[in-house]
DNA sequence: ACCAATGATTCGGC
DNA sequence: GCCGAATCATTGGT
């Protein structure tokens, strides 16, 4: 506080010096004696000066004679604009900052997480982000997982709010404050609306890195809490019996080339989810990991598959059977969008079958569409073939569940080639599991 | 507690 | 953008 008549006093110095606005001021106030006003201008300034060495009555009153004195105005506005300049020197170049972008950040990120939004029933934008999140799946597990997690996400909501409202109201309060008291001192001392103005700016931004602060404590919170309600990796569920059966089961009837299509992935995540309240994130997405998962591992060990591979093919075949025998249009296990080989699904047109794959297997879209769906037929033949004892003595036994669909090189064999079903090499890893029966 | 199974993620390659 | 491979992290059985 007993910098002010320091300050002031040595803006008074320099200006007195030097600047040339003083001039224009005094010749404001009229009169062409200069020394004259000089002697005023000194004896004001020496009022100043000593003003803090007087008693608080005496400081009074001298306040009041020199608020009252007719240079003062003239004074008082010299006193702003150099302080003004010096200040501007100063602080000039941390004046109009841009947006922040961290602040920009965390704001979007609030936003997006629904923290900071409008709120729409207890924060369904929180509810749209984790509905988002899941890829829309809206299970009975779904919906009871994230109650939890939309709780918890409102609580930080609302404290986020409240806190922000504090944050608000006491930066209203506390720059009225200081405008007030400003404005006050304004009278003793040289203080211009600019000044107040920036100081106002410099109050606001104060609070508003505090506000940064709190947008990021929330946002932490937020991610933690995301990471524990809705990491997928920390919320694993293992896929139940029935999806998992599904996948298998189109695993194993398009060994020959297990990369289902996006429609298939699709209507297989549907399958699984329908059946299974699934909690996976992305239903399409986790049949892709499955998928992807499965290959892999299948590949690695496929010794260890070979059982697994057998039930299926089993499966597969009572399936098929059932189907030739009843007309269902349900063919392929979990493809039904198979374009006409339901119903007419036997052993003797299997070469014909082949020939299909291998004609229908070109280019386009519903050549290859169907061409997989004709292989799928294969797939399932082979096992139909090996589990019941074999219709045909060419492909029976050791056509087992062979690693048909995989190259020498790992990689899966080509669709078109079916070359392994009548070959009588065997792959890597094979095994003779017609142990069954 | 240990361990295999398993779903998801990451990373490099194409 | 998908795939394979490696890896992570959890689940579930023992």
């Amino acid at each position: 506080m007993d910098e002010q008549p320091r300050l002031m006093h040595s803006h008074a110095g320099v200006g007195m010096a030097g600047h040339p606005g003083l001039s224009q001021h005094m010749e404001g106030t009229g009169g062409t004696d200069g020394d004259g006003r000089k002697q005023d201008i000194g004896d004001i300034l020496q009022q100043i000066m000593t003003i803090t060495d007087q008693s608080l009555d005496e400081a009074q009153a001298r306040k009041h004679a020199l608020n009252c004195h007719r240079m003062k105005p003239a004074l008082f506005n010299v006193l702003c604009e150099i302080k003004e300049k010096t200040v501007l020197s100063i602080r000039g170049a941390q004046e109009e900052e841009p947006p922040d972008a961290q602040l920009m950040r965390l704001d979007n990120m609030l936003l997006a997480e629904g923290v900071s939004g409008p709120e729409k029933g207890g924060g369904s934008a929180a509810a749209a982000a984790a509905a988002a999140a899941s890829g829309g799946g809206a299970g009975a597990d779904n919906s009871a997982e994230h109650s939890d997690y939309r709780a918890k996400l409102s609580q930080i909501r609302q404290i986020y709010h409240t806190e922000l409202e504090k944050y608000e109201q006491a930066c209203n309060e506390f720059t009225t404050h200081v405008m007030n008291l400003l404005r006050e001192q304004s009278r003793t001392r040289p203080i211009s609306p600019k000044e107040i103005e920036r100081m106002v700016g410099i109050i606001h931004r104060k609070f508003s890195s505090i506000q940064m602060q709190l947008k990021q404590s929330t946002c932490e919170a937020v991610m933690i809490l995301r990471s524990r309600f809705l990491d997928a990796r920390r919320k694993r569920r293992n896929f139940n019996k029935q999806a998992t059966e599904i996948l298998n089961e189109y695993f194993y009837s398009h060994l020959s080339n297990p990369y289902p299509s996006e429609e298939a992935k699709e209507e297989l995540a549907k399958k699984c989810s329908i059946t299974v309240s699934q909690v996976q994130q992305r239903r399409a997405m986790g049949v892709s990991n499955w998928f992807g998962n499965k290959r892999i591992r299948y590949k690695k060990n496929i010794g260890k598959f070979q059982e697994e591979a057998n039930m299926y093919a089993a499966k597969t075949a009572v399936n098929a059977t059932n189907v030739s025998s009843h007309g269902s249009q349900a063919n392929s296990p979990s493809t039904p969008n198979s374009a006409g080989s339901a119903g007419s699904f036997n052993m003797s047109n299997s070469g014909d079958l082949f020939m299909s794959v291998q004609s229908l297997n070109g280019d386009s879209y519903q050549g290859a569409q169907l061409g997989a769906n004709v292989q799928s037929q294969v797939d399932t033949l082979r096992h139909v073939i090996s589990q019941t004892g074999g219709y045909s003595e060419g492909l029976t036994a050791s056509q087992m569940y062979s690693p048909q669909g995989i190259n020498a090189n790992g990689g899966w064999q080509d669709a078109t080639t079916p070359s392994s079903v009548t070959s009588p090499t065997e792959g890597p890893g094979s095994v003779h599991s017609d142990t069954s029966n």
